[in-house]
DNA sequence: GGAAATATGCGGAAATGATCAGAACTGCTT
DNA sequence: AAGCAGTTCTGATCATTTCCGCATATTTCC
């Protein structure tokens, strides 16, 4: 009947997972404690940074708020709209068509695999069906690792490096082999652009990081929504060989479509 | 029905790597064993470092099992000092010792210097300070990273490896120098435990990052509240000939103030 | 100003560590 | 095999420490 300490303080932190708030009351009733006990937990936990106390109960201590879709709304609003990214800028139109195509991509995984996701706009869109996701999940998002951490059975693995505030990228000035020690099965990475020559990017900083995790994955799947085909960016990423799954929306044109699967690539349209 | 010792520490491991924390009571009722013996086998299991006993039972000696020390434990064998205090203030003001030790910690810093800070509960209270700082901030708390990235003129530098979800700490299983590229003026560090040998901690997988962290710094810098004082964990940090600082609290006896001084070490009492 | 949430004081309950007597195992001798 | 002494292990008891729940202030929010 009577829960231990370390059992409520981990109950806690799993309700927190999976709503982001939960409150004193309720903590109370499935931890068969009182609410003064309940209370001097979330005290404690917060002194450890775990959570953040609230009236009435407490929340992730998530000081960068929900980035994610989440939360369209809410008390929190005003924080999500301050840290708007740059990538948030090509939100929008083509919103609902990275969700689909991430989504689809989600779903390619398998549970307990290891599979490597890099930052992007179209990979963040990920997290949130990543969240009832099994895997162990590597990236160089701070962003998505917030997303994901603490709030999905994910183990997450996170590179080194200094945090770019604007992108949200982890990156590491002297690591060359940033992800050497690992070996994934999957990795999806989203591209500026795809013409005849293959997947191009802009990032002069990034483009190296992203060698290294195709490097070090076997297969290499393209989050690409229809408005990235015949445009090309200034870095080589990789050619068709190298890509062995791409997935787009219904935008693509017949001799896109064509293009793409001639080179051995298999085409995913959601 | 009587369970060999060493069916029982295989038990308990087993059952501490299922769930991550296995209560005394239920430990004794598998192994049909009376809860004195289950005791002193967790004992035994602590001193080898594979298991960390907290109320009730035991965690896995795990990062992920909880922020260390954090448990506000009273010092033992000092009834007397304990009992002077409220008892029933200690919590607060525990956490009020935690702020203003970690209000001195950050007024230690100047601008563009670049300091490593320790996950922990003490360290991670310096983040509310910090937001004004200017600083190259180097960590391996990915809740520090988490409230301090984007609020602050700062830079954060994250070290890479697995997060932990619990205690927010990020740990790299391969890599052995976590912070070889990098010196910095100061590293501030929370501990376990204070007394006439140094400084010691808990944590068998995060002692050598913090190792690592005072290799690579000028001035170690300790943040231990008074009741960390003749307290000694199973693991050396240091002596006390590598501590530059020591903030603590008035708590702290006239005896452990000249222990303390008589060793080279700067103290401030806040 | 009032209701709800929170902090605090205290008595009782639970967990812990120390101690001790008995049981089980060990190596040795006969 | 059996006996035996020394050692280790185990379970029970008890004093101490820590924790929990209830009741009561105090604060916060509407």
């Amino acid at each position: 009947m009577a829960m231990l300490r370390r059992e409520r303080h981990a109950l806690i932190l799993r309700l927190l997972r999976q709503g982001r708030f939960a409150a004193v009351r309720d903590i109370a009733a499935v931890a068969q404690s009182s609410e003064a006990t309940v209370r001097r937990d979330l005290a404690e936990l917060e002194g450890r940074g775990l959570l953040r106390r609230v009236r009435g109960g407490a929340e992730l201590a998530d000081p960068a708020g929900s980035l994610g879709p989440a939360e369209p709304s809410g008390p929190r609003g005003e924080g999500a709209a301050a840290r708007e990214l740059p990538f948030e800028h090509r939100r929008g139109l083509l919103l609902e068509n990275k969700r689909a195509i991430a989504r689809r991509a989600v779903s390619l995984c398998e549970d307990g695999e290891t599979v490597l996701i890099d930052g992007g706009s179209t990979t963040y869109q990920m997290t949130e069906f990543l969240r009832a996701a099994r895997l162990q999940i590597i990236t160089n998002s701070f962003a998505i690792a917030q997303a994901l951490v603490g709030t999905s059975a994910n183990t997450i693995v996170l590179s080194g490096g200094i945090i770019y505030p604007d992108s949200q990228l982890i990156l590491d000035p002297f690591q060359d082999e940033a992800f050497r020690n690992y070996y994934a099965a999957k990795v999806f990475m989203g591209v500026y652009g795809i013409d005849e020559m293959g997947a191009t990017n802009t990032d002069l900083l990034l483009i190296k990081t992203e060698r290294a995790m195709i490097d070090h994955s076997r297969d290499l799947i393209i989050l690409a929504d229809s408005s990235k085909f015949n445009r090309r960016g200034a870095l080589m990423l990789c050619g068709f060989e190298r890509i062995r799954t791409l997935i787009t929306d219904s935008g693509i044109s017949e001799e896109q479509r064509r293009m793409v699967c001639s080179r051995g690539v298999e085409l995913i349209v959601v």
